[in-house]
Parts: C-alpha cells; structure tokens; sequence
DNA sequence: GTCTATAAGTGGATAGAC
DNA sequence: GTCTATCCACTTATAGAC
C-alpha cells in the first residue's frame, strides 16, 4: 500500500493578490501555516485577522495584499486537503491487496495506512478545522459532507463489495457493512482527536486508546460478516 | 415504559436579577424561550443579547433585570435539559421490560420512547444546541461528555449487563455491545438531526430515514450478540 | 510589500432617567 | 422593569504614504 509523504508542499500562489517574487510567496505561505495553526486551535470564527497578521509578524493590512479576504484563505486550506487526498491508492489496489494477505492483516495495514496519511501534522490541523467548524460554517459543512461522508462511505462499499466478489466476506449487504465500519470510524476520531483533545498531553495515547477501540470493531465485525480459512 | 411529558415546564426563576411579579416570570420565560429558539438555529456565539431582545420585542439592556449575563442564559438551559432527563426510566425497569416483551420488541419500544423523549420541541433544540456548540464551548462540551457521552455509555453498558445475565443476550462483553450500539445511535443523530437538518424541510423524514438504518443496525448487533428463541 | 490611519460596523455590559 | 444613551473592546476591510 501507497505511503504518502509527510512533507508535503502547500499549493503556489494562483490569485492576482501576490505578487511573484520570492519574498512576497514566502509571506504568503506563512499566512497559510499560521492560519491552519490557529484556525485548528481555536476555530475559524474566534481567530481574526490582526490575530493571524501578529503571528505572522506583519500588520492586519498586509495580509490583503497576500489574499482577497479571511474566507479566501479557508478556501485554500481546502483546496491543499483535496490535493493530499489524491494520493490516495485505488479501491482496485485496495481490495487485491485484502486478496493477497488475508482479511485481518489488511485491516492492520490499513490502520497504518490512515496513520500515515495523519502523519502530516497540516492535513491532522484541516482534519480538526473541518471538524470544530461543521456546524458553523456552510462551506465546510458542504465540504465535509461531500469529500469526506459521501467519499468515504462510498469507497468503503465498493471496497466491502469487491471484497465479497472475492469470497473475502460472507455475502453481506455492502451499503450496511460500510455503514457499520465507517461510522464507527468517524465516532473514534471526533471522540479521542476532537472532543478528548488535549494539546498538551501525549499525541500517543488517543492513538492508541482509538486503536484498541478498532480492533475490538473489527473483531465484531468480522464475527458476523468474516468467512473462516 | 414510561413516556415523559411533551410540555413540561421551564424552571422559575432563582437569581436576583428577577423580580418576583408576575410579569417579571413571564418575561423571563420569554427570553428564554427566545433564546432556546436562536441559539438552536444560529449558534450561541453568532445570536447576540440585541437580537434576543429584539425577538422578546425589549431593548437590550432590559434584559439584564432578568439574567446576570449571556452566560447564565445558557446555564439555565442546560439545567432545563437535566431536569428533563431526570425522569428517564430506571434501568432496572428496562432491563425487566425486555425480559418480558422479548429483545426484539424491546428495541422497537425503546425506539419509540427516544421518540416520545425528543417529542419535546424545547429538549429538541436544546440538544441542537449542545451538539452545534460541542467544540466552541468548554462548558457545554463538559456537559456533553459528562451528562450524554459518559452516563449515556454507561446506562447501555449496564443495560446490556443486565440483558446478559437474565439470558437475552449471548455472553458478549458490555462494554463492546454499548459501544458498538451507542456509536451508532451518535453517528445517526449527528447525521439526519444536525448536518443535513433543513428547517424547511418535512421533520418526519430524517426520523423514518434514521430509524430504518438503525433497524438494521440491530439486526446486526442482534446476528452477533443475539439468542435464537 | 509593508506601513499608519481610519472607516463602519459588531459585540457584551452599564448608568441613570422614568 | 423598561427605556435612552453610552462605553469600550473588537471585527473585517480599505486608502494612501513610503
């Protein structure tokens, strides 16, 4: 399975706010860090933009030189998630890979998989701006629904499916078994990384709590939808 | 079971802010009512004292005769709400009640007391407003994981317990049959109630949606944990 | 590209007349 | 108990000097 870089770049300037030249996209880019690091924090509405200049290092009205407005920035915060998730590997390699080592050893790997795709601290920060600003802000509410609900539970069926093509999987209903996975999925991260969130406590340790959780999910699971060897 | 009463009564005033005239009590009922009607709708943060006395039709200063602050609006929901659930059933009188009608009677029934629970409109948009505050506000993010999150947990885990020892369910462990159906009834309200809640739209029809997928989730739960008749 | 200064508005909360 | 008037902190965003 596809590991995804770490490291990551942040998109180029597109807008006609930023001039080209080196100092000017350098600046740009550190109101983009800044403002992921904050909005992830304490949510897009109670950060200002005199808050974001200030730690930024520039006055307030400079930051209209860089971006058109607060929600263009918010806008490229997305835009950077989508193309992060891009990376991602096909249903098609996803299911041949569950084909080749064995249902319980997938979901490991799997388990490993979106850990490294959290790796990246930025996409961990939009994962939690995504969350505290759902039921606030219509963009990303519209945004989480679409690229992340409707996606992810997608993919999960026609991963579920393909899988009992392949006689992985008892002959189960794949709307239901993706319900059943990716629920709990969504449960575990918005009650370990967002509501129990503690920045100053060990990153580890929700970690490892959201894991046992799944795995116990996974035994359940299994239990009613698995096919002995 | 006992079905909770869909008009109960908001609770008299105890500060010293209000005066104890007739018309002082129904004022302060107003505002709050008011204030229950916004917050659900907009968000605590984004409604301000100006607007709720503008809907109550009193200038904004006079609400402060009735309420020390904004603040301690919120406070008197949220003890609103607590003095609602107070009246919930004893687990013991659940766990008798499945023992007599059969499990999966007993779901539908207790279904139908969420529903007569919620039948409310107050309880309604007061959980409206803690799920859409959950990670703006600390205090109703306490709230939330003390008062839903940790007793609701706890209650299914016991029940289950309960359900075991008097032969309904196989021996599965507890805490895994709450978490697995308390996830899920989460996952549902977050769902249907809060992200794709439509004001205009006809209410009745994220409750037939919700409940046919949670029927199916007991289904499930009930193919793993479930003892044949 | 950054600055100062300012516009034009919002917010919660208070003083004191009636 | 409600009103008018006001305070002060804070918001996004713009104009124009340098």
């Amino acid at each position: 399975m596809k590991r995804t870089d770490g490291n990551a770049k942040l998109p180029r300037s597109q807008g006609k706010t930023s001039s080209g030249t080196r100092k000017g996209r350098r600046t740009r880019e550190r109101i983009l860090l800044t403002s992921i690091d904050l909005f992830s924090e304490k949510g897009y509405d109670a950060v200002s933009i005199r808050e974001i200049a200030a730690a930024v290092g520039i006055k307030d009205s400079s930051i209209y030189r860089h971006f058109e407005s607060k929600d263009a920035i918010l806008d490229e915060i997305l835009s950077y998630y989508l193309s992060r998730v891009s990376d991602a590997p096909s249903l098609e390699q996803t299911a041949n890979r569950a084909a080749e080592i064995g249902l319980e050893n997938f979901f490991h790997e799997f388990g490993s998989f979106y850990l490294g795709f959290m790796s990246d601290p930025t996409t961990q920060k939009i994962w939690r701006i995504i969350a505290i600003e759902l039921y606030h802000n219509d963009k990303i509410k519209r945004f989480f629904q679409k690229n992340i609900v409707c996606i992810g539970s997608q993919i999960f069926e026609e991963m579920f499916h393909l899988m009992i093509e392949r006689k992985l999987l008892k002959d189960h209903d794949p709307a239901t078994l993706s319900s059943e996975f990716f629920s709990f999925a969504l449960y575990l991260y918005f009650k370990y990384f967002i509501l129990e969130y503690d920045p100053t406590a060990d990153p580890a340790e929700p970690h490892r709590r959201a894991w046992a959780e799944m795995e116990a999910h996974i035994q359940f699971l299994l239990a009613v939808a698995g096919v002995k060897k």
